[in-house]
DNA sequence: CGAAACCCTGTAGCCACTACAAGGTCAAAC
DNA sequence: GTTTGACCTTGTAGTGGCTACAGGGTTTCG
């Protein structure tokens, strides 16, 4: 299998494939005669669990390490299940921080109605007036 | 104003002022004698302008349009709250999107208790046996 | 035989910083 | 008066996970 049918397969860019290689989550495969990638199943085996992790926005340093881990059948699981749960702490997290954000910007967006002219613009206003508020606080004007 | 105060009182580093600066967030200030920067307390309230808006996670391009636009008093805002609201709908697209992804951590991380091996484990099983489904489904096999 | 589709390497770009190197300037402490 | 240390300057490179391009070689089909 080259390289084109490989990425096609597993449904990524040939350069993403490439990319793998060099950061050694796709070990380097055969050549042919004239230099063109020869990829086994097994390989597109491996990029489809690359390309899973990474629908689940895993970083590609854990991806790696789960795939060093997955090769060791005989040692405990612990690690593998740690780096799941803190994975899953990060977005949890993260869509904390969003639901923040989309709130003040619901509120943001809520300042001003279409028509007015920037001057008297209830987004802009409260954007300055936001901003000012929020200069370093070390020697507050007591 | 130095660079160093500047930065110390919007709560930024120096580094990402004269970031800024380079970028065209920022007019470039005045310069002392020995070539070092020279803000004015407008400079301070533009700055703290720009990270109240990354504060809400727009994008420079964004921010910068938005200063512009905030310059130009006389014509209408529609443009101001259209970024608003693209940004807001950005927002929530990827809030809803974390809310599939943690579910589906969740559910990962379900699959297996501590104590197991890696032969065992039923995440690495989970990640193995769902990459297999996302193939390319372009030719499905009847 | 020639065109199109594939492959190769190497490099640069994206975003918003952050970090480092190698130097110049300035105030105060000794 | 000099030396320390905190500040400032420019320029460059790194982060993550790709994506795009330049400038070539190979294979396949009609």
């Amino acid at each position: 299998m080259r390289i084109g049918e490989l990425a096609h397969k597993a449904g990524v860019d040939v350069q993403t494939v490439r990319y793998y290689e060099r950061e050694g989550l796709l070990e380097a495969p055969a050549r042919t005669g004239s230099g063109y990638r020869a990829y086994s199943p097994a390989h597109l085996e491996r990029l489809n669990f690359v390309r899973h992790c990474r629908s689940l926005d895993m970083p590609l340093a854990e991806v790696k390490r789960l795939l060093e881990l997955s090769g060791e059948k005989g040692i405990s699981c612990d690690e593998v299940n740690a780096l799941v749960r803190a994975h899953l702490a990060r977005v949890q997290a993260k869509r904390k921080s969003l639901e923040d954000l989309e709130r003040k910007l619901a509120a943001l967006n809520a300042q001003c109605e279409s028509g007015h002219r920037v001057a008297d613009c209830g987004i802009l206003e409260e954007l300055i007036h936001a901003a000012h508020g929020e200069a370093c606080a070390c020697h507050p004007a007591h």
